[in-house]
DNA sequence: TACTATTCTCGTACGGTGTACGATTGTCAA
DNA sequence: TTGACAATCGTACACCGTACGAGAATAGTA
């Protein structure tokens, strides 16, 4: 049994919880949350729908396990920097994972509990901050602050209809100044003709936010 | 048939696209987006399911426009005052906003051209900061930033599994210390011991975030 | 080896979903 | 009166999550 376990674990062949969760992730990335069914995910398993709920109990459940496991894509912060690296490394990390996986921004809002994967983070990232010198509740308020960030900007960033600088340039220019009437949106169409100018990379975005309040929480830290 | 249809808009008998968005908003927030379906709705408005078609083209172009309806809710910076009080008079409504309809926020992750309201409102708050000094790129910046930070803020609040401090007290003593062994989430521990001694207000949290973002966005406009 | 217990697979069925299609009615202009 | 059009909605289809229970495969025990 054991062996027959540690087998279908490791294997392609058997399903198990393990297989069942990443190949979901797989679906929704594919198809988005919506195009995934348990009778299509069965259906890319190879299984029938019904062997599914063996491995998970409901389909809220392989939702949960589908975001710890995202989760668990996002590096912790290293150990060995200053805090301010070691929190653009994981909140980097956190963009590019959750841009891997932009239906996971949307489940977050429904699911309350959090799973493993996010505890251990949660855990490492307040480490991080204690041992930089913040005080327990200013550790709670800049751990907050930066999961806002880090999140608000995911979902946002998914919300793009681009994805890179140059698309960006095509669509202002074919879809958005079009539907901006310059007598009633001056301001707007001010800004995204600048944009078009200067050109628009949601990387470089990320990296101001997230400086403006790395900075703005240093000097709230005592000091070490 | 103008004067049937000013009718219908504004009575509560007739349907229009106005009633059936809004008893739509009105049942996700009683029930959950989970919950809002095209029958179901068409119950609560006394009419045959097939009968919504006629206003709303599919269920997703209801979305959007419940999204806009949403977004009219939200107000609008003021005038008279400082960029900083018109920034925090208008994300502190839209907070609660979103905490009205936790369901918008999950919604917005998939749906990319914004409605009308979306546009008043983001032009509006580009006037603001371009009056207040920033330069155009500075204001796409601010304006980008303080999005991301109202809309992760609501998107974590919607996950918080209580509403008031008392509600976090409880829920802290009977079930998220139980899940933490202090072997293993040491940090996490302390935490919570001090949240639940200190108390946790979200409406608190929300302003001490705000503040820092709003002071550290000062010293980048240009002086008036 | 034989029997039993447990794990695993999945076919069928039920009540829900979004919505295509077409029939029906009510209202108007000519 | 007639013909166009707006509005309503019954029926049907393909899909969904999953309860139930039957059957096959495997493991543990004698």
């Amino acid at each position: 049994m054991s062996a027959r376990k540690q087998r279908q674990v490791a294997s392609d062949a058997g399903l198990s919880k393990q297989r069942v969760v990443v190949e979901a992730i797989r679906l929704a990335d594919r198809e988005g949350v919506n195009g995934l069914s348990m009778r299509r995910l069965a259906g890319v398993l190879g299984a029938g729908a019904m062997s599914l709920y063996h491995y998970v109990a409901n389909k809220e459940e392989l939702l949960d396990a589908m975001i710890d496991v995202v989760f668990e894509e996002i590096e912790l912060p290293p150990e060995g920097t200053d805090w301010q690296s070691a929190m653009r490394r994981r909140t980097l990390s956190a963009r590019q994972v959750l841009a891997r996986h932009p239906w996971a921004i949307g489940l977050m809002e429904s699911r309350t509990s959090p799973g493993p994967a996010h505890l251990r983070h949660r855990e490492a990232v307040t480490a991080c901050l204690r041992r930089a010198g913040f005080s327990v509740l200013m550790a709670t308020h800049a751990n907050w602050l930066l999961d806002v960030y880090v999140y608000g900007f995911a979902l946002q960033e998914a919300s793009l209809p681009f994805d890179t600088a140059d698309e960006f340039t095509d669509m202002a220019k074919d879809v958005f100044l079009p539907q901006l009437p310059p007598d009633e949106f001056p301001y707007l169409n001010e800004s995204a003709a600048a944009l078009v100018a200067a050109g628009y990379d949601p990387a470089e975005e990320f990296m101001f936010g997230l400086d403006l309040v790395l900075a703005a929480l240093e000097p709230l830290r005592a000091a070490a």
